[in-house]
DNA sequence: GTCGTAGTTGAAGTTAACTTCAAGTCAAGT
DNA sequence: ACTTGACTTGAAGTTAACTTCAACTACGAC
């Protein structure tokens, strides 16, 4: 009967790195944020469950569609119980990131047909012309802020 | 024959402030980059002639399509002779932002797209999934930079 | 000439998301 | 036991694009 107990299947922070691909001051930083969780040796070095790859892969995820840290942070916090997503947590996420980025292609699109409209024509005027105006999306856009799309202003309170 | 010399056709910071919607701190700023220039009175305020209304509704353009300052610096400088650009500067100018534009829709619909194949499925690996994966734009982005998309890093050098 | 509003400057602050650094400790192969 | 490479921490630095502040000066209507 040899069943090893395996108590080597923790990862260390360089191995979580190489496997995810961020970086291991980024994994710190996350933990310090409390994204990421890892046990800690005798010694006091982070000691990683496999399951951290899931849930890097589920912040890039969330990263590449334009969620704030801060946002993701709340996505985690907002699970039931326990930590990592499951299928099913995953599957609610991110039908409400397609509507993120519907909304993102739409406004990026609305800008191209503007240019497309402009070219050649020059005018530019801050009154009239679709595209150097802050038309559509303005109103949002926390105290600070310039005007707009940046398209991924992430943090742009689309409510 | 009252043909008034109108020297009062210069504008304040504020009166550029309101009809270009760019703060007097950001004209001020703009200024020290030089992306604007202004003459002064004698006692050294800033007066503006009317075409920077134009050029910051072009400096507004372009950072909606998301080239950052430097860039837009950059194409400013680029500018043959004079310093506003012309109807035909925009023209080719906004040529090339239209290509931007392409890509970064294209980016976030093939984002959207790996979303869709992805929802319900919840494998989110690191190595097989399209959406957690850094897969095709990573490359770029500068040292200590993440690893993509953020449709807007607008710094990101796609060269 | 007075007064209140508007403008001036340089320096420092802001936010996000990390990175870099210094100084020191741990893990593990030989 | 030794050595080397990996790891730890807190603090400070980074970048973009501005904003805020403090202390002070100019403009221009009356």
């Amino acid at each position: 009967m040899v069943l090893s107990m395996r108590t080597t299947d923790l990862l260390t922070v360089s191995d979580v790195a190489k496997r995810s691909g961020f970086a291991p001051s980024a994994l710190r930083f996350y933990e310090r944020e409390g994204l990421l969780s890892a046990t800690r040796t005798s010694g006091g070095q982070r000691r990683y469950h496999r399951s951290v790859l899931r849930q890097l892969a589920f912040i890039r995820a969330a990263r590449n569609v334009g969620l704030s840290l801060d946002e993701v942070a709340a996505a985690l916090a907002a699970l039931p119980d326990g930590r990592t997503p499951t299928r099913a947590d995953w599957a609610r996420l991110s039908r409400g990131w397609r509507g993120r980025l519907d909304e993102q292609i739409a406004a990026l699109t609305r800008l191209r047909d503007g240019l497309d409209s402009c070219i050649g024509c020059g005018c530019l005027s801050l009154k009239t012309c679709a595209f150097s105006n802050p038309n559509d999306i303005a109103a949002a856009a926390g105290p600070g802020a310039a005007y707009l799309p940046r398209p991924l202003r992430s943090s742009a309170r689309i409510s």
